[in-house]
DNA sequence: GTAAGAACTGAACTGTTATTCAATCATTAT
DNA sequence: ATAATGATTGAATAACAGTTCAGTTCTTAC
């Protein structure tokens, strides 16, 4: 008989599957979702258009993947910060550090994976990453309002959802032309900045300050 | 000698130019500019396709004139609220209600006005809007910062961008869903909470509290 | 009523992208 | 080498939205 599937082939496929992925990312990274169609990606991995169908059942599925890959690591890093141990306060204050940090160095990953407009499928990923986030921030919210330094008649999911609009708006919004050409200082000025206004929203009245 | 315009005809072309107009805000208010096609539009409006570029160069250009007046009366509405007597926190407070009553009111189009992707003439537009909207917050935060109550080491155009971010986050972010199923007293304390969330964040510490 | 000119109409045109699939190429086991 | 089978290709297709324009209808002035 004839054909069958090698581990070498296997690999290979892998390959392929796997650098389609990562030109969607960087695609994505540089001009959003909307920059990625299917001809460039498979222009920028080297393979047909028909290719990528062999690897993808189609566009929405890719860009779930990618969008998927993306925020996984988003979260656990700002998830690693929350999780240090010491009092909330500095837990939140590091972890927004963290999402701010990463956010500025890669503003249009950012809008992708916060307000991009996507189709249904990747909009039902972008739910589970904000759960996953919202979570997370709750999280740390209710245990600083058990500390005594988070002030305690708060409703701590529209805390977190603001915290996060707040952050986003100042860095990746009206701000974010700038951020291009934002050097190393003025950029940690900003962050340094947000991230106290953020802290100073959610803080018990009469804690220390600043 | 023949056809010459009339003041009725002059009145009919304006009525029929307006109604493509209110028909356009209510497609946009109900799905965003995504949902307000040409098409769609013309037949909303009961005249054809190709009329309605006999009153409007491009739809950009429909696209422009239908954000530039709704953004005008949001931005009256928080002008007139920011500039009633009396300390600038109470005036801060009662601006920041008034926008986010109107947002969870209209939540679709506080969208299309804050966040939606849009072509460039009527992003062109977004950022009068957001000039207009920061220079009215950050007048009222120098006030405020002058008088005391609000604290003096920030930066009042990121605490601006970062309160309307926190406002349209929590507003109309993941809690839309929710929005349209809001009544009058969950929405009360939600706006409520909101409010008092970004004003403690730009509050000087030691200031009377909530 | 009629003619000039404007307004209106909507089918056709254009440009853009996702998706398909018949033909071609590559890999494997003999 | 060869046959069998899967992988790859990219031109063709399909679907959609903004825009145009030749033909039609309407309004006006006489």
């Amino acid at each position: 008989m004839a054909y069958r599937e090698t581990p070498r082939m296997r690999a290979r496929k892998e390959a392929t599957r796997q650098r389609i992925l990562d030109t969607t990312q960087q695609l994505v990274a540089s001009g959003g979702f909307g920059a990625a169609s299917v001809a460039r990606v498979a222009e920028e991995s080297g393979v047909a258009i028909g290719s990528v169908y062999r690897h993808f059942e189609s566009k929405s599925d890719l860009f779930a993947e990618v969008f998927r890959h993306a925020t996984e690591v988003e979260v656990r890093r700002v998830g690693e910060a929350l999780n240090t141990t010491g009092p909330a306060d500095e837990a939140l204050a590091k972890a927004l550090e963290v999402f701010a940090r990463r956010a500025i160095r890669s503003p249009t990953m950012a809008w992708a994976l916060i307000a991009e407009p996507v189709d249904p499928m990747v909009d039902e990923e972008r739910l589970r990453y904000r759960q996953a986030y919202a979570e997370l921030f709750e999280q740390t919210l209710v245990r600083g309002m058990r500390e005594g330094c988070f002030r305690p008649d708060q409703n701590p999911k529209l805390s977190s959802a603001a915290t996060v609009g707040a952050i986003a708006e100042a860095l990746v919004g009206p701000l974010s032309p700038a951020a291009d050409g934002l050097d190393r200082e003025k950029a940690d000025q900003l962050i340094h900045d947000v991230v106290r206004l953020c802290l100073q929203a959610v803080r018990a009245p009469g804690g220390q300050q600043q």
